[in-house]
RNA sequence: GCCCCAGUGGAGCAGCUAGGAGUGCUCAUCUCCCUGUCAAGGAGAAGGUCGCCGGUUCAAAUCCGGUCUGGGGCGCCA
């Protein structure tokens, strides 16, 4: 049908005779020449018609699906088009046939026009046809081939497990598929294929690795859609120091190949650290903007909220916005209610003019305290300050952690996205989680990571006495301010496994109930074992530029997890429910009040 | 569950702060003209219950309340 692709066709292709398809991009009709930008896979060339001889020329539109028979030819000097990689030639067209044609499309298929995600989403097949969507897809293909290439060339075997699988009581909300053959019970769709790469290293597969989707139902970001992909790996008879190092391989291999950099290597951030510096645990280390610690400073303060907070075992942190001190009363109340909006109880801006110091609290400070805060925020004039209080430590992290990423994208800290400078990418290990998080709601200990993350050794001893002091052996990978990857060497040993589940306050019982078929696993010769999973969906946004994951993913669902064009979730027929066994308690549309 | 932003001919925007006739811009569509454009150009035409419901007012795209949808965030996401 045809004989090259489009977007091939070059200088050398000059004198040859080529058949094409593809779609009508654009229509330049001069009356008595036509210009056509036709449209495949490989991107556009100008095509020539004269309607005289090809009066279906005229009849051409946007969209429309056609072939077209012709040579290519030179562009005479003065007509080149250097926007076009096809731009030194255009086909001078002998035949041209139409084989589907198009209804004018519900919005423009150009670069130029944002368009309503909604309406893109529900002609999905024609916003794909889009360069940009051509290119993040094509990406997408290109970064998961590599590191398909990558794996295999490691020894790893990629294996399926089950999408219909058991609801895991913990985590996130499961994602529930009802059975038919068993009344009243239900499987659930995997929010990680966790529990079964564990079992695959107890069956000796000690290299596996899997690119799979992954269900979680819980509220949507741009960085979190209901299904997404995951590169699940794991591997046994290895320690931390394994994982990562093949892990950091993997990526720099991949960047090479498909991004054509050499990544420098990760630095690695201890998860204290990371929060002192940058109040988060998935910092952008691309700008500074770090926290500053004004515990020092205010030691001895008279004034009573930083008193009552250090008073309370709390902490006083702040940001120095660099050249923003003249930033108006109007704006710094702005950054007020976002700090508020992020939990702070409130929050202290201090400008620097030649004036000198203002700030709401100036008056409570003394002379010491002002030069100790400007020493020690490194503020000069005309820079901004913003301090933070909370006798919470966590609270002041992610209200300056917050507002750090807020501050950086609105006063231009952050980067242009420049994918051929290996500066660009800021990876970073973040290292040595705390394992447990006091849950204040239900007054427990719950995991960071999971329940089946490693202890490092010389902290066990605290599983029964501090928990809050229990490192795990768990480890993430954060990328230019995402987070990329989890992973964690994973317990082997039973009696490490059931302090744990007592720390947690799981009984055997419980344990045995929600966990039995992996505990059980353990019991016959369980190998050391460990591995991670990153995103796939968020390391071809962050590759691509793009700021959500949606310009990555072929079909993705709005932030209702609603599919636009096919309607998803829909309802169903009675019938369908009841060979399920299921009947509805939701009120129908027209008994809503 | 909560906070913020948006919704105006087919698409993208402006108009809203300070109420006064659906006013404007770019693109698309249709008709006509045009042999070198490349987001072609020129002339003309058609196309809108200003998301929806209610309120205030002599008068609402504009002010107020509610609601829906889309987007960003908090909670949630072992």
């Amino acid at each position: 049908m045809r004989t090259n692709r489009a977007g091939d066709l070059r200088a050398e292709h000059i004198g040859s005779e080529v058949a094409l398809c593809g779609w009508v991009h654009t229509r330049r009709d001069h009356g008595g020449v036509i210009f056509i930008d036709l449209r495949d896979v490989a991107g556009l060339v100008q095509v020539v018609l004269d309607p005289g001889v090809l009066p279906l020329a005229e009849e051409l539109r946007s969209e429309f699906c056609i072939r077209v028979e012709g040579e290519v030819k030179a562009r005479k000097e003065g007509t080149v088009n250097p926007k076009l990689g096809t731009g030194e030639v255009e086909v001078g067209a002998g035949s041209v046939e139409i084989l589907s044609r198009s209804e004018t499309p519900p919005f423009q298929l150009d670069e130029y026009h944002e368009t309503d995600e909604q309406l893109r989403l529900k002609y999905r097949y024609l916003d794909l046809r889009r360069d940009s969507m051509q290119r993040n897809l094509k990406l997408r293909h290109e970064l998961i081939s590599a590191i398909r290439r990558f794996f295999d060339g490691e020894g790893f075997y990629e294996i399926e497990t089950p999408m219909l699988t058991r609801a895991t009581p913990e985590g996130a909300r499961d994602y529930l598929v009802p059975s038919r053959v068993h009344p009243g019970r239900f499987y659930a769709l995997p929010q990680s294929p966790q529990l079964f790469k564990q079992l695959l290293m107890v069956a000796g597969f000690d290299r596996y690795y899997q690119i799979v989707r992954c269900f979680r139902d819980e509220d949507l970001r741009a960085d979190r859609q209901p299904d997404f992909t995951q590169l699940d790996m794991e591997m046994s008879f290895v320690d931390q120091e394994d994982v990562l190092e093949v892990t950091e391989r993997m990526f720099k291999s991949v960047w090479k190949e498909v991004m054509g950099v050499e990544l420098a290597d990760f630095p690695r951030i201890p998860y204290s650290e990371s929060m002192e510096r940058y109040g988060s645990d998935k910092p952008d280390i691309r700008y500074g903007l770090e926290l500053t610690d004004l515990d020092e400073v205010f030691a001895a303060t008279e004034a009573r909220v930083f008193r009552s907070v250090l008073d309370d075992g709390g902490a006083i942190k702040a940001i120095t916005v660099p050249g923003q001190g003249g930033l108006p009363r109007k704006q710094l109340d702005a950054i007020v209610d976002d700090a508020k909006a992020l939990g702070a109880g409130g929050l202290v801006w201090v400008t620097l003019s030649s004036e000198g110091l203002r700030s709401p609290m100036d008056k409570f400070f003394s002379d010491a305290e002002r030069k100790g805060l400007v020493e020690t925020a490194a503020a000069s004039e005309g820079d901004l300050v913003l301090i933070v209080a909370d006798k919470r430590k966590n609270v002041v992290y992610k209200v300056l952690g917050g507002l750090r990423t807020r501050l950086a994208e609105r006063f231009g800290h952050v980067p242009a996205y420049e994918p051929e400078n290996p500066d660009y990418w800021k990876f970073a290990w973040i290292v040595d989680f705390p394992w447990f998080d006091w849950n204040e709601d239900e007054a427990r200990w719950d995991p960071i990571h999971h329940p089946f993350t490693g202890v490092v050794e010389d902290t066990a001893p605290f599983l029964e006495t501090d928990p809050e002091k229990v490192i795990s052996k768990s480890y993430d990978i954060t990328l230019n301010g995402w987070e990329l990857a989890s992973g964690s060497i994973r317990i082997h040993d039973r009696d490490m496994q059931s302090r744990v589940f007592k720390a947690l306050g799981i009984s055997d019982e419980e344990a045995n109930e929600k966990f039995g078929f992996l505990l059980d696993a353990f019991k016959f010769g369980a190998p050391p074992h460990g591995g991670i999973a990153p995103g796939i969906d968020r390391i071809v946004a962050l590759a691509a530029g793009e700021t959500n994951i949606r310009e990555v993913i072929a079909f993705p669902k709005t932030q209702t997890a609603f599919d636009p064009l096919t309607g998803a979730p829909s309802t169903v027929d009675e019938a369908q429910l009841k060979i399920l066994h299921l009947r509805s308690t939701a009120p129908s549309p027209d008994q809503e009040s």
